[in-house]
DNA sequence: CATATATTGTTTCTTTGTCAACAAAAACAG
DNA sequence: CTGTTTTTGTTGACAAAGAAACAATATATG
């Protein structure tokens, strides 16, 4: 049980320093962009076809919460709404010019940060396949944790 | 570049899954207490002698929002506010029983999802190994990249 | 020692998100 | 097809956390 205390504690630390380090930089670069909104402007961009509701779980929060975000993010220019023909109920999102702006400033960082971080991965090959192995037999793991729940 | 994105993705969907099986069970037996408050008494069972700052670097929030919660924990009887004799400016605090109850009951949950997980572990101690190795070795990494920027 | 600077904790204001209630639309059941 | 149930998105009231301003205390500097 040692080993997963361990485990945990040096990946709680990594997160918590990864996010320290980009988010100055961040803020920086992105200033006038709220985190939140930028962080939904990365999915919308990653996923052009997508609702509320998919946003909502796909990002941890309400559907109220998307809801008055992306209300924001419209009434800003960031975003278009649009529904489909057949559907009135669901409502979809994508970019607009300004909002890929946003999105592509946001990747250029996230280059930037992957690149400061690749000296690591490039020293220790072997390890790191073993490790992103390990992180996915972890995930399978819960995965099933999670399905037996429902 | 591929095995960054590839490990980012893991680790983000690792946190995701392991928030997601414990929010539920920790909501039910940790009723009436919130996720901040049970996080700080958390921290403060674990270090004895700590103050705001201290705890707000530790959990990554503003000293603001420590004042607020450890005030809340102190009118509900979860922790009391201590100072030393020959330091007027820092405030410490420490458990009452009532607090180590709550903390109890969070270690136990705690234990109970290592012991969940302890399968995956087990099975596999090398791939577990190298992969605690090479967390370390990225958080160390990290550290120098701090330090520096400070 | 005296003064300037830095640190610590608290408070106020604002932002953000959750929750619960709701209306509209879609899916389902008989 | 009709009535019921579920899903979807929005809103308003409320709670949590951040930022900034502040007072009190401690530390550093000359």
């Amino acid at each position: 049980m040692d080993v997963q205390v361990q485990f945990m504690a040096e990946l709680s630390q990594l997160i918590d320093k990864l996010s320290f380090l980009s988010r100055d930089q961040l803020k920086i670069a992105l200033k006038g962009y709220k985190p939140a909104e930028v962080h939904t402007i990365e999915f919308i961009g990653e996923h052009s076809e997508t609702n509320v509701t998919a946003i909502a779980s796909a990002l941890y929060v309400t559907r109220g919460a998307v809801s008055k975000i992306t209300k924001r993010l419209i009434s800003r220019g960031l975003i278009v709404r649009y529904q489909k023909p057949d559907n009135q109920k669901e409502v979809y999102f994508k970019l607009t010019a300004q909002g890929q702006e946003v999105f592509e400033i946001h990747k250029k960082f996230t280059n930037y940060f992957m690149q400061r971080d690749e000296p690591i991965f490039r020293d220790s090959p072997d390890a790191v396949a073993t490790t992103l192995a390990f992180l996915h037999q972890y995930n399978a793991f819960l995965d099933q944790k999670i399905t037996i729940k429902k």
